[in-house]
RNA sequence: GGGCCCUUAGCUCAGGUGGUUAGAGCGCACCCCUGAUAAGGGUGAGGUCCGUGGUUCGAGUCCACGAGGGCCCA
């Protein structure tokens, strides 16, 4: 059965929604669960659970690509694994929510609406949104056991934490505290330290009061105190100052007031008289009036001045108002001091009795009362907003306040040294996370775990209110033996308030009955026990030992290192010492696009569901897969459309290419070739056999370079996974698809065209067939959806008898031959491509212009191999020349001179340097000839002394000779000799008719298989042109026959006038004509020379469709796109360049003639007409060229000129690459950009001249005269400034220069000639030091002469240095 | 105040254990290709690798100090 077809336009969210429906419908995700049931090696993984209270977001999506990335990829390695997703169903947050669907605002409305009916509305909206999260994992395509999920409101999981609790309680570890801590009034519970996050404080505005005390038995000598709670001053006890600061006795209005010195101006107002000064230490122990001594709860206190080391002179009056019951760090005074603590509000925040005239108001609505009530006793100082950052509840807004509290701790003194023992173990992705957990661990407190509420783990803990025993419950066997009451009421029931609420035991101590304290338990316990309560481990040690520890665990590292990694820890370290997972990979947060933090509120978040439909699962995979998880991701509809752009398209593209071509040729895979991925798990090595078995004969290089790349791919991949570095495995992919698309198939592209079936072609259908199958397996576990879709058809389609699914394969193993000699000269033959299509754009030579030869001269001779004539003809075929030679030095092919470096040899020789630069000048070549790559230059001079010059101090530059342009880099050099011939110039127009008749036929609205009668004058020259090239012609056109003479007229008659070698050729074309040929590629010529062939390298093997062409290769191969297929938009760049190819091809339309696709009066062609110089014989394509000079007419540039111009027939071209360099475009740095031409004027125009000298890169750089001198110096003044207005004005940038000249350096090695050494090197200044070396290269170049470092330097001449 | 992390091109980021001339994508300029075409390719411009000092034959990389930013803790 042959493969499906493949759209290239194929929507991939709607193919991954179609694919999923076909896995459930399949069973597919049921088979992959069982794949490897019964296997003996297991992978455990333990899944962080997902708080189910809401539907799932993008960066949720980041883990969840790690969690299912693995899984798969395991599974694929044959690893047993249980595959179990878990939910946090417990906790505040989902309380919150669930509030807010009510219409709630404290805890009291709970209490009215009934506990029990509460606590099931939020397992409801656990379960809810579990489902919700269930189907959108699905749709990420995380393959999980879905219906084996574990929720933390398991009664499992809750008496798997009452074991845990019991071991703490029975260890001694487990206490009740009182503490003073942030307390939300509104939430009515206390917050953990660590929920207060950064987040969690806000800048907010208060009342603040400066208030003074009078001192006891000091009449009319006041402390001054400031708060910015005034509350808290109903507690006050005491005031704090710090005995070693100096304090001031200050006089005002007949008062004395103590406030420290430092402060005295910032906080008494008025003219002020300094009585005396007295360290802090003088006033403790004074004792004074508190502000508020009338209420019930101050009597008995006596206020005292106490020394406190944290006081400071920064803010308030260095006395500091202290109450134990209101603040962390007053209640830790307390005990010291033996100060009363007093709790002044309850948990609503409202004050209690014992506040007399405050009893029963709130804590957010006293201040105005209180600084009222100061005032009228003459204790206010002075009252005023002040704004700070103040901590606020994380989860309803409100602001915390401090209260004193009874809270259940467990204590973790005794915990930290084994916990970190334990942390030690496991190894943290990325590694810092070991130092952050440490960290946290040498830092943390005793952990409460308690929290007022009602929705959570029901603490096990049952306290006696006669006697104050209390102790902890293990089991629900044992509540069950001890319950001495509500077992009735509980039984049946989940372990939750408030039924177990009613279960009463017998104290231990007195006998009396005890109840369960009403607090319910930190969310955090039930995710850290999840190592024991999903594992078994209450039910059967044993089996729990085989998936403990995990292998891996995977969650965002901002918090869980307090957080779920942390609860782990704790509770493995009590149940078992032991660490609870192996491996902790921890990823950054999700930014968004731009880098700032998503916020619902700004508009910027991206709902998951969104996500996936507008982007498709497989991007948002692949895009975190790619990510550094240590850095946040920016995630956002740009990144992701640069992954599609980038790396599923043309995956897809290259693919479709492979399905297309296979089909028009009816070929398939070989029966065995299909059986690459079997389904059951087998020992590597006979997989790695099986991978490497369609290793057929007649492979070509290219396809043995594309095996070798896939094994060194697959190898490195498997490498990366094993080590859990998802990025290192996914980048070399997305390298390797690079390869394939630009580099394999494209240059392979002939083989599936041609019309003969041979073992060539077998081979090259063979390999992309097999390398295809093998990304598909590859990919798999990072981007499902597409490669099942590739793996469905490729292998599914002709092969019934493969594994169902790409998810039920093996993961392939790295079995072809890995040749990196061959990968390597394959890269050499890229980069002198590259090199040569440089030499190509700077010799003006188009692609299209044949060429007689290239010469390549190369250091390590690598492609001169006979093995490897294949690469070179590559090479050959890349640059359209008719030889590639090899030369044994690039000597041969110009003339390199060596120039010394006058700014550093100057200072070294001295007057000498005359007869050095004669002797360079003399045997300079020679002397490069016989210079080892990394030695000095030993340089004999005329009388006879030796001198040692370092590379760096000379410069080595190339001239090619007449006819040849060139380019090297890293001693391999490529030259293209640039001579033309009569012959070679008429195929060059032969293929640039082609090329404007292609143009044509598209603007004609010609189908590409129209055939088309081509119409000529029949005493043009172009009969000449035909004859000789008439067929190839003819083929590529799709013409039936070329006919001199007017056409007839009727319909489908296009005429047209062609600007063609400097000529005007008026041409006609008619759809249809005789029918000379059917050729056609599935059945026509077969068995004749190919096209390709035939044609040479400038033949690009114009296969025509066949007559009836399959609508498959249609939907691929027309040219429509007049409509956008579903409505949207073209980009504007985009259809400026549509329209500008629709619209004139790169030839003249003729005078007067509306333009399609013109764009208004500046338009490029009429432009064109009224600059004759503009016009160019060899009509390079026109698009770019009309930006080009409608952006260069916006800068003001004049119209380029060309200098071969409509001679170039009989120009030997090499004139034009010559050493005085071709007529040359404008430097981008004179006009163009706006930016070098500066002032304009003389200095301007001065500074451009230099500008282009430099870029005349085969000429030797002019000594520069005076004024060139200063205007380049004025000019890289101005470019100095500009840089430094770039970085705030810091006129430590200005010295920017040396690194863009060696840019410049850089490039110019690069085309024009070549220093074969370092940078590095240049800078090695004979006998200076290092550091000073260093210095030295950064001080040549513009910009030096303002470098502040330039006065230490040895002298250069400012102009002497080369460009 | 302590711990950890970050700072590389206009933007976003790569750059094991020190080693030729610091790279990519996007953007920009120019060009090519027109059978992957609502594409693709090439070339180029653009860098004080945050700063200072040190170690070293050699530092983006190691060390010290400092600056700015982030997270955690106090």
């Amino acid at each position: 059965m042959p493969f499906q077809s493949v759209d290239t336009r194929v929507d991939f969210a709607a193919q991954e929604r179609a694919l999923e429906a076909w896995w459930q419908s399949s069973g597919i995700l049921a088979k992959y669960l069982a794949r490897n049931a019964r296997a003996r090696r297991r992978w455990s993984f333990l899944d962080g659970p997902i708080t189910a209270n809401n539907p799932m977001g993008v960066h949720h999506a980041w883990g969840r690509t790690y969690k299912d990335l693995f899984c798969r990829y395991h599974t694929m390695l044959g690893h047993r694994q249980r595959y179990q997703n878990g939910f946090d169903c417990q906790g505040l947050w989902v309380e919150v929510e669930v509030e807010k669907e009510l219409g709630f605002t404290s805890k009291r409305d709970i209490e009215r609406f009934g506990i029990a009916e509460f606590v099931e509305r939020c397992k409801a909206r656990v379960l809810r949104y579990a489902a919700i999260q269930t189907r959108q994992s699905l749709r990420l395509g995380h393959w999980m056991d879905w219906d084996n999920s574990y929720y933390t409101m398991s009664d499992e999981n809750n008496y798997s934490i009452w074991m845990f609790l019991r071991r703490c309680w029975e260890r001694g570890l487990l206490y009740k505290g009182h503490d003073v801590m942030p307390w939300c009034p509104r939430c009515s519970t206390g917050i953990s330290e660590h929920e207060i996050v950064t987040e969690g404080y806000q800048e907010v505005s208060h009342l603040s009061l400066t208030v003074r005390l009078p001192i006891a038995g000091r009449p009319n000598e006041y402390l001054l105190v400031w708060t910015t709670t005034p509350w808290t001053l109903a507690a006050n006890v005491a005031v704090a100052v710090h005995p070693d600061l100096v304090y001031v006795e200050a006089q005002q209005d007949g008062r004395s007031y103590y406030v420290v010195r430092d402060r005295m101006r910032d906080v008494l107002q008025g003219k002020v008289r300094v009585a005396r000064e007295l360290p802090g230490s003088a006033l403790a122990g004074w004792e004074y009036e508190g502000p508020f001594d009338a209420l019930p709860a101050q009597h008995g206190v006596v206020h005292r001045v106490i020394p406190w080391a944290d006081v400071n002179a920064a803010e308030g009056t260095g006395l500091v108002h202290i109450a134990p019951g209101c603040g962390a760090e007053d209640f830790a005074l307390a005990s010291p001091h033996n100060l009363p603590v007093l709790a002044p509000i309850d948990e609503f925040g409202v004050f209690t009795d014992e506040y007399d005239w405050l009893r029963g108001r709130h804590v957010y609505e006293v201040a105005e009362c209180i600084r009222d009530d100061l005032r009228g006793r003459g204790l206010l100082y002075r009252a005023e907003e002040y704004t700070h950052r103040y901590p606020m509840c994380w989860r309803c807004g409100s602001e915390l306040v401090f209260r004193l509290v009874d809270e259940w701790f467990i204590s973790m003194g005794p915990l930290r040294e084994a916990m970190m023992a334990v942390t030690r173990e496991i190894r943290w992705i990325p590694e810092f996370g070991l130092e952050r957990e440490l960290d946290w661990l040498r830092n943390m407190h005793d952990w409460m775990i308690s929290k007022k509420r009602y929705w959570g783990l029901a603490l096990p803990i049952w306290e006696c209110r006669a006697c104050g025993t209390f102790e902890v419950i293990g089991s629900e066997a044992e509540l069950q033996a001890r319950a001495i009451e509500g077992w009735d009421t509980f039984a049946g029931h989940t372990p939750h308030r408030p039924w177990v609420d009613a279960i009463k035991v017998r104290c231990p101590g007195c006998g009396a009955p005890a109840s369960r304290i009403t607090d319910v338990g930190n969310p955090w316990l039930d995710a850290g026990i999840v190592p024991y309560s999903t594992l078994g481990y209450r039910q059967d040690r044993r089996a729990w030992e085989r998936w403990f520890p995990a292998d891996f665990i995977t969650e965002a590292f901002p918090g869980q290192y307090r957080n779920w990694f942390y609860s782990m820890l704790v509770m493995s370290t009590v149940l078992e010492n032991r660490a609870p997972y192996r491996t902790c990979l921890g990823h950054a947060m999700v930014r968004d696009e731009h880098g700032r933090e998503m916020h619902k509120s700004w508009g910027n978040m991206i709902e998951f569901n969104d996500a996936a439909e507008k982007m498709g699962a497989d991007v948002v995979r692949w895009l975190y897969a790619v990510q550094n998880p240590a850095q946040p991701v920016n995630f956002g509809y740009g990144p992701g459309d640069d992954v599609r752009r980038r790396f599923i398209l043309p995956l897809w593209n290259v693919y479709a290419f492979l399905v297309t071509y296979a089909t028009l040729d009816g070929w398939t895979p070989e029966p065995g070739a299909s059986r690459l991925a079997p389904g059951r798990a087998r020992a590597p090595r006979r997989a790695a056999a099986r991978d490497g078995a369609g290793a057929a004969a007649g492979r070509s290089l290219l396809d043995r370079w594309i095996l070798s790349r896939l094994a060194t791919v697959v190898a490195t991949a498997r490498a990366r996974l094993d080590d859990y570095d998802v990025a290192g495995a996914a980048r070399p992919i997305e390298r390797f698809v690079e390869d394939l698309s630009v580099w394999y198939v494209r240059r392979g592209r002939r083989r599936y065209w041609k019309s003969e079936v041979d073992a060539d072609k077998h081979a090259a259908y063979g390999t992309l067939y097999e390398v295809l199958v093998t990304l598909a397996r590859l990919l798999a576990p990072f981007v499902p959806f597409l490669a099942e879709a590739l793996y469905q058809n490729l292998v599914r389609s002709v092969d019934p008898a493969a594994p169902e699914s790409v998810h039920l394969c093996e993961y392939p193993v790295a079995a072809w031959r890995r040749d990196p000699r061959l990968e390597a000269a394959m890269e050499r033959a890229r980069s002198l491509i590259s090199l040569g299509r440089a030499a190509r754009n700077a010799a003006r030579l188009r692609v299209r212009q044949p060429l007689s030869a290239a010469t390549i001269a190369e250091r390590s001779r690598m492609l001169a191999a006979p093995a490897y004539r294949e690469l070179v003809e590559h090479v050959r075929e890349e640059l359209n020349v008719k030889e590639v030679r090899f030369a044994r030095a690039v000597t041969g092919l110009g003339r390199l001179e060596v120039r010394p470096r006058f700014d550093l040899l100057g200072p070294k020789f001295g007057g000498a340097l005359t007869t050095i630069v004669e002797a360079l000048r003399a045997q300079g070549e020679a002397l490069l000839a016989r210079t080892p790559e990394t030695e000095p230059y030993r340089l004999t001079l005329g009388d006879g002394r030796e001198v040692v010059l370092e590379r760096a101090e000379v410069d080595v530059r190339m001239h090619w000779h007449a006819g040849f342009a060139g380019a090297g880099e890293s001693g391999n050099w490529i030259a293209l000799d640039t001579s033309l011939t009569p012959s070679l110039v008429q195929e060059g127009s032969a293929r640039e008719l082609v090329h404007q008749i292609q143009q044509w036929r598209k603007e004609a609205g010609l189908e590409i298989a129209d055939r088309i009668t081509l119409y000529y004058p029949d005493d043009d020259a172009l009969a000449d042109l035909l004859r000789a090239h008439g067929e190839y012609v003819l083929r590529e056109i799709l013409a039936r026959d070329a006919r001199p003479g007017a056409p007839p007229d009727g319909p489908g008659v296009h005429r047209k006038t062609l600007r063609l070698d400097g000529r005007e050729v008026a041409l006609a074309i008619v759809r249809g004509g005789p029918n000379r040929e059917q050729p056609s590629k599935a059945g026509g010529s077969r068995g004749g020379p190919s096209r390709a062939e035939s044609l040479g390298p400038c033949g690009r093997g114009y296969t025509a469709p066949p007559a009836g062409t399959p609508r498959l290769e249609r939907s691929l191969l027309i040219d429509d796109h007049s409509q956008a297929r579903d409505g949207r938009s073209i980009p504007d760049h985009r259809r400026a360049r549509r329209d500008g190819a629709a619209g004139h091809g790169g030839f003249l339309p003729e005078a007067g003639a509306p333009r399609p696709g013109a764009r208004g009066p500046g338009s490029s062609a009429r432009h064109r007409r009224q600059q004759p110089e503009y016009s160019r014989p060899d009509g390079r394509a026109a698009r770019g060229r009309a930006r080009s000079r409608a952006g260069a007419r916006r800068h003001g540039a004049q119209p380029r000129t060309r200098g071969c111009g409509t001679h170039r027939h009989a120009l030997q071209l090499g004139a034009c690459v010559s050493r005085r360099g071709a007529p040359r475009r404008p430097h981008p740095g004179a006009g163009h950009d706006g930016r070098g031409g500066g002032g304009g004027g003389r200095a301007g125009a001065a500074a451009a001249v230099d500008r282009r000298a430099r870029h005349h890169r085969h000429a030797p750089a002019p000594a520069l005269s005076s004024r060139a001198r200063a205007a380049r110096s004025r000019r890289d003044r101005t470019r100095g400034a500009r840089a430094a207005s770039r970085h705030g004005g810091d006129p430590r940038h200005q010295g920017r220069g040396p690194r863009r000249r060696r840019a410049r350096v850089r490039a110019r090695d690069r085309v024009g000639a070549r220093r074969p050494r370092g940078g590095r090197d240049r800078a090695r200044v004979h006998g200076a030091p290092a550091r000073a070396r260093r210095r030295g290269r950064g001080r040549q170049g513009p910009g030096c002469d303002r470098d502040p470092r330039a006065g230490r330097a040895p002298g250069r001449a400012p102009g002497e240095y080369v460009p």
